[in-house]
DNA sequence: GTTTCATGGTAGTATTACTTTTAAAGGTAA
DNA sequence: TTACCTTTAAAAGTAATACTACCATGAAAC
């Protein structure tokens, strides 16, 4: 089957913005600003002022798109998780053996490829970046339930359940599919954040191949016992 | 061997409060309140000033104990996992075989026993509440490599790397006993959150029986194949 | 040629996360 | 008993945060 690249927009729920940021020079130049300015400083410390001081606007002005800086968080989660979710998609879609597919979907969580799908304005290593370190925050608040209830964890969780159907594939009476698959695909960004910040905690220090083998291995493993 | 249970405190890393809560009437009850106002409105809601008016107190005589309410989480973050260290120790004391004591090491993470080493004036089940939900964000920040300098991880390093032990006990040569044991502390963790608010990325339903088994098959069924 | 739309700009609010200063209370020492 | 010292409380202040509201303006679309 031949790959079709078509100009796909990864589309974001739509409640989780103001405006479309994709549609205007200024909604796409506040994308772009605040992945990097978040991965330089992390969540706490950015602000949209100084968002606003850096694109030489007004702080009004990115309220128009985005209703607080954990919106904004809640679209880069989403735009990421929509993003890898079509490079699974893609890059699985000529394959049969389900371990092999397993194999596959594994490389591409702990590794991208960064460079298909790619939209111009957004810098992916900082998009993933902000993933490791700063995507529980999304649902570690109060307010999980409602936001979840709107649908704001949808794309996180359709891969999610993407890699329990291809468990259920290999070994269809597993009981622990849905914990395995959101422990391991949790586990793959921590182990990144650990390899880089709490190593004891980590075995395959930033090899990206060893760390998608290790949890390949460890699904695995669990799948093919009696 | 006798289970001895002399009057134990739970040591926390010095540098993480400015003056021992446990030292003085109202450093306990800042404890004690602090756990029950996080556990209800969480962390991001949760001020010093509400804190204050809450114990009929000033935000100045809490700033005295913690210098901030980072550091607070941190207190009963390394509280959390040094007491539930103990109890692995002592409930695994007089047990041999390593199967055994990992599968009762689990049992105890996913539900500790809420009576033992207990403290007067810390509401158990407050505290796992927020280790559970909050605990994420003691190292999701940028201060993260500092902090850890300081040993402000250690207490979960310590059960971490105790785990990991019993694991290369059972299978000497396996490779992602770090990583595993991690991925599976945080795992149990996130589990009871999910099971709650994202449910269909678990399968436990709120079982912490069956959480503890599924994450014991999950280990096990690695150490066990060639 | 008017509506609409994107952005700019100003101002204001309530709250947060602290810090500083001042004052009172309590214990020891000559 | 007075002087001294430390601990704790209370009050007030500060810079910043996270928004909200409202109005103006220039360009493009109909």
């Amino acid at each position: 089957m031949e790959k079709i690249l078509p100009a796909i927009k990864i589309e974001v729920n739509q409640f989780i913005y103001l405006k479309d940021p994709g549609s205007t020079e200024l909604g796409r130049s506040i994308i772009a600003s605040a992945l990097k300015m978040i991965d330089d400083m992390g969540m706490e410390n950015f602000t949209f002022r100084k968002l606003a001081q850096e694109l030489n606007t007004t702080e009004s002005s990115i309220y128009r798109y985005f209703e607080s800086k954990h919106k904004l968080l809640l679209y880069f989660y989403n735009w990421y998780w929509s993003w890898l979710e079509l490079q699974i998609v893609f890059q699985t879609n000529n394959l049969q053996d389900p371990e092999l597919i397993l194999k596959k979907a594994i490389q591409i969580i702990a590794k991208p490829d960064q460079n298909e799908f790619s939209c111009p304005y957004i810098p992916i290593q900082r998009m993933i970046n902000i993933v490791i370190s700063e995507s529980s925050k999304t649902y570690l608040t109060k307010e999980v339930d409602e936001e979840n209830k709107a649908g704001f964890f949808l794309a996180f969780k359709k891969v999610s359940k993407r890699l329990t159907k291809i468990m259920l594939e290999i070994k269809p009476d597993y009981l622990y599919a849905n914990t395995l698959s959101a422990t391991c695909l949790e586990g793959i960004l921590h182990q990144q954040y650990f390899a880089i910040h709490l190593p004891s905690l980590s075995d395959t220090k930033g090899d990206l191949d060893k760390l998608a083998l290790s949890f390949y291995e460890i699904i695995i493993n669990n799948l093919k016992t009696a």
